[in-house]
DNA sequence: TCTGGGGTCCTAGGACCC
DNA sequence: TCTGGGGTCCTAGGACCC
């Protein structure tokens, strides 16, 4: 019997073609056809495509690029802002077609997924089993996507790209040396401008070159990451696809640009103020509490500096962020104008268990010292996570030793 | 008077513990 | 007399992706 390792995978990559842009056509047929493009707020100066349709992109219209520049190039170019809640439904709608194929299905972001149908590709082939996705999600829900086959992930995501709109692509091991190795280098998942430019000093201009190279060379410029890369460019990549990968938050933040910069602490007072209820707000839906909560600041020459907060208890509520978001603005801020501002909070918790471990510590520590129960009064005071910890062990030792612990 | 907002992962140093 | 070595947590920043 061959072992189950030993077994070649099929992999699919499920990418949606101009998700937000193709959403809003789905669910007003009037925009079909013309060109499109989601942007936030157009007034301001953060007005920036985030997606548009293919008609907009025939005209020169990019991602990232101003309303205004984007305007310049198709002067009927409709725009219009994300309505979130709308890519959300349409997004759930989308996976539960996939989940009617296999559970092995694991959500990359809102509008791309992999799957893993190894064990379901007996009765029809790879290829027709992504026709039928494609054509279901076509005609059932209006949105077009593209789909990449292979036997890992790294080829697949490669492969979804290779055809756009509504392509289907394979990707063999054998047809790496003709499909994917005359790439640049840049269009390789995990390559950005400045691995680019490290590979161009190490002359690596395409996939190929990479591949070809000396894995020590590669490593000795690039490090770990190079390693990686230069596996994956010989088509090497063991991820299992992983359906709960995706389901465990490790960060939940907001943030905004601000239509002035700001140069006062009560003007930062107030935007943070803003943040931390919208940060509560979310935390609140998605059912998680925060043990660490991280502010960033960037300034009017984009330099960004994020300073960071542990606290022993996780919070969620919008006093508790602001509390400590404030005190870490004021400890912080250099004076200079600023241009942004985000709260996040990190080392997420879901609540249920953020709630059992709180009483276990708090039985734990009740035992110990009642004052445990002002943590956050505490941090009003400006004590850091280390001093209220060694305050209270010192405090524990002298009244009753270690006998309060329970293991 | 360009360059949003949501994330993830990795690295690296210092503190602290044993 | 000279300072180990492993492990974890916290913090900050960088790179990248959608």
């Amino acid at each position: 019997m061959l072992k189950k390792t030993s077994t070649a995978r099929i992999i699919l990559h499920i990418d949606m073609n101009s998700f937000y842009a193709s959403v809003e056509s789905a669910l007003n047929p009037e925009l079909r056809g013309k060109p499109l493009a989601i942007a936030g707020n157009v007034e301001e100066r953060r007005g920036i495509v985030v997606t548009s349709s293919y008609e907009a992109r025939a005209k020169g219209v990019k991602t990232t690029m101003p309303v205004w520049e984007a305007k310049k190039y198709c002067p009927e170019l409709i725009v219009m802002p994300p309505s979130f809640d709308k890519y959300r439904k349409a997004s759930q709608e989308m996976f539960d077609l996939l989940f009617e194929y296999t559970d092995l299905v694991e959500p990359i972001s809102i509008d791309e997924g992999f799957m893993d149908i190894t064990d379901i590709g007996m009765k029809s082939s790879p290829v027709q089993i992504a026709k039928e996705i494609q054509q279901r999600l076509h005609k059932e829900q209006h949105l077009p996507c593209s789909i990449g086959i292979a036997p890992n992930k790294f080829l697949a995501k490669m492969a979804s790209d290779m055809k756009k709109p509504l392509g289907i692509t394979i990707l063999r091991k054998r047809e790496l040396p003709e499909k994917l190795w005359p790439l640049p280098i840049e269009e390789m998942h995990g390559v950005g401008k400045k691995t680019m430019q490290k590979f161009h000093q190490i002359k690596v201009y395409t996939i190929g070159d990479l591949a070809e190279k000396d894995e020590k060379v590669v490593k000795l410029h690039l490090g770990r990451n190079g390693e990686k890369l230069w596996q994956r460019s010989r088509g090497i990549d063991d991820r299992d696809v992983d359906p709960d990968a995706a389901s465990e938050f490790k960060s939940v933040g907001t943030s905004t640009t601000l239509p002035q910069n700001l140069l006062r602490i009560e003007q930062a007072s107030n935007v943070l103020r803003d943040l931390s209820e919208s940060l509560e707000q979310r935390l609140k839906r998605k059912n998680v509490m925060g043990y660490t909560i991280q502010l960033t600041i960037r300034y009017a020459d984009r330099k960004t500096i994020t300073r960071s907060h542990t606290l022993m208890n996780p919070v969620y509520k919008k006093e508790d962020i602001l509390t400590v978001a404030h005190q870490l603005f004021k400890d912080h801020w250099n004076e200079e104008p600023v241009r942004l501002l985000g709260i996040a909070a990190t080392q997420v918790i879901e609540k249920e268990n953020a709630t059992l471990q709180l009483d276990l510590f708090s039985y734990k520590e009740h035992r110990k010292d009642e004052r445990l129960f002002d943590t956050l009064n505490d941090i009003h005071k400006r004590y850091g996570n280390r001093s209220i910890r060694k305050g209270i062990e010192k405090k524990g030792d002298k009244k009753h030793g270690n006998e309060g612990e329970i293991e």
